[in-house]
DNA sequence: TATTGTTATACTCTATAACTATA
DNA sequence: TATAGTTATAGAGTATAACAATA
């Protein structure tokens, strides 16, 4: 199918944009993202919140430790597992949130500006099966 | 504007799992979207290839030091300006170049099949629309 | 002096392998 | 012995700053 090359090059050209801009900016992608899962599921262990995020637990390790040493998350003792540890977002991440994922991308935000009104609803439309896609197929990969 | 948020976080997260599958294939996403822009256009200078992926000079000149040992491009004097080179697609980079395309990711050809017509549709509409979004903006990032 | 490209260096993101602590 | 997580290490991808060669 042409559509896979397509869709592939498009999307790494786009995450390329988008990612070279982290000067400035209060937290990277990458800990938006994390931030963005504990904000819709709320606590979870490192386990959990590397499985949502489709990673390797050590890449998790990482971005956790980046995010507690930044104040933005918590890390808390399972109650009954003492292996397992509760990540938990900290009052400064619920603050950042937001604003994050609406301003952060300025760049973004004035590209979706410019287009038709149509063209914004294909990609509002395109959201959704992205999402899709990234829940699909095997965990380990 | 949400949009702006959802769509971020879809595409890095897309991207990623796009990446992670480095093994086992010829070239990576990077160095084949470089094949692919020097397919579509013809052989130009390094300068003009980083301008074209939307990477600074110092970040082309690895990726074409990489495809050139995999025989995969050319580099060629310029014929006027000795500052200059000219990057060719070479023979095994004509050959590699379509299949990889197609085929090197069939993991996403998997989550595409699993779509439904009208699904893939609408991400058939939305790559010239984020094509349009690459292409926009400062080019000095 | 300006332009083109490379080299040197560094940082982010991600992975695999090995290890520790707990179950 | 199995599981959860971290530490150690490595590699890709990208950037900025400094440099060399040529115009």
């Amino acid at each position: 199918m042409a559509l896979t090359g397509e869709l592939s090059l498009a999307i790494v050209r786009l995450a390329r944009r988008l990612r070279g801009r982290r000067t400035s900016k209060v937290v990277s992608l990458t800990q938006l993202s994390a931030l963005s899962t504990l904000h819709h599921e709320g606590p979870m262990t490192p386990g959990a919140l590397a499985l949502a995020e489709r990673v390797q637990p050590p890449s998790m390790t990482r971005v956790i430790a980046s995010l507690s040493d930044l104040g933005m998350v918590r890390r808390e003792p399972h109650p009954t597992d003492g292996r397992q540890a509760i990540v938990t977002l900290a009052p400064r991440g619920s603050e950042v949130i937001n604003a994050e994922l609406e301003a952060r991308e300025e760049w973004l935000s004035a590209r979706l500006e410019e287009l038709s009104i149509d063209d914004r609803d294909t990609l509002a439309a395109a959201v959704p099966i992205i999402k899709k896609i990234i829940i699909g197929g095997p965990d380990d990969r």
